[in-house]
DNA sequence: GCATATTTGTCCGTATGTATA
DNA sequence: CTATACATACGGACAAATATG
């Protein structure tokens, strides 16, 4: 047999193996989908006896998945007490746009221009976030709007930086639940991502980023008002 | 009762509740600095069974530890194959030095010009590197010249930055340990870091920044190096 | 303030599936 | 191909802490 058909196998076993996952990462998998939209309110508990027979896991098991969702902070755990929902405070959501505002204006400016391919991204984001607003889904909107900054990110090219956004994002949507009138939170800002994108297109990321900036200072200072 | 006792108690109860902590955190702390200070060399599988009896921990209390080490990039889990401590790839450190670029770099900006305070850690860290070096304890130079660096991220005054950039420093730590002459690896990065300091004192923040990306350029080229 | 019920924390035994010598 | 070792996942047990009446 020669090398290179034994290196062959071994990444389709590679393959095989990334793609299996753990009975405790599925679990947290399901648990962090619903606590983003929102299905678990903050402030709630999640008992390890009944999510757990609702799942059909053993407490076991369902505990491993605390522990990665409370590494999230989706869930924050309290000894002997359980685990809870976490509830986002004002000064969360402060620390949270300030790294968005330090990491995503650092990538429009790190990729300057950027790729074609990434400019593609981003225009995508926006054109779902126009087409979710015309069906009036204002939650996806929100996603969608989320997907535009989480793909301003990805330029700068870093694996761990897109992980690292994508789990800030995932607790910034805790904050999202807060606001009662999701169309007026969300609709302004789509005009707003497509400015930023124009200016990008025109190969601007000076204004671009400035246009961001503003963009991320409305927001945490709408968020921060129903956080207080 | 007063509404300033209650509150006076619940930070009571709250502060007790942050101090404890749970078998798995605290066997995961114990773990991360084993490996982090390479006691477990990278690609060691972490019998379940072994370790489990060297701690006095049960198999389900360590699995839960180990959860949260593979969510810090520290282990690696196979699914039925076990847990082995992260082996740092080439692309690896590219990737970490990708964001520690983006990350010092838009801290050192952001934050211009430093306080008293900040200055004063970062002075204390040179110090402690200075220090480590006449006393030729290399590996402590490193951990020192590291303490610089998480210091200039703790300029954006962000926890969560914060707390990101220990887990990158910790994960950044792994590939430390492929260097073979330690001191010809830290040494000539505390002139170096003491160099920032300076323009950061001066009040030369771009400067300051164009050092810092040399430094990390010229670092991250010496362990590509040794990861090829 | 106390007694009780509930829930978590931790450990153990075991059956099953998977990987590897 | 078989045998062995090991991880996976479950369920039960009990102590300890917490919530409740």
């Amino acid at each position: 047999m020669g090398g290179a058909e034994e290196a062959a196998e071994r990444l389709v076993r590679d393959r095989v193996l990334l793609g299996r996952t753990s009975t405790a990462e599925r679990v947290a998998a399901i648990l962090r989908d619903h606590i983003t939209e929102g299905m678990f309110t903050p402030g709630t508990r999640l008992s390890e006896e009944s999510i757990g027979e609702a799942l059909g896991v053993s407490r076991n098991t369902l505990r491993e998945a605390f522990r990665l969702l409370s590494h999230e902070r989706l869930l924050v755990h309290e000894l002997n007490r359980g685990v809870f929902v976490r509830r986002l405070t004002a000064d969360d959501v402060v620390d949270l746009y300030r790294v968005r505002r330090l990491v995503e204006c650092a990538a429009i400016r790190t990729a300057a221009p950027p790729s074609a391919e990434a400019l593609a991204v981003l225009r995508e984001a926006v054109q779902a976030a126009e087409r979710a607003a015309a069906e009036r889904r204002w939650p996806e909107v929100g996603t969608a709007n989320m997907r535009f900054h989480h793909a301003i990110v990805e330029l700068a090219g870093s694996s761990r930086l897109d992980e690292m956004m994508g789990r800030l994002l995932a607790e910034l949507r805790l904050s999202f639940l807060a606001m009662n009138n999701p169309r007026a939170f969300h609709e302004p800002y789509i005009g707003r991502n497509r400015d930023i994108l124009k200016l990008l297109e025109a190969g601007d990321a000076d204004g671009a980023e400035r246009l961001l900036a503003a963009y991320l200072a409305d927001a945490e200072r709408q968020l921060v008002q129903a956080h207080l």
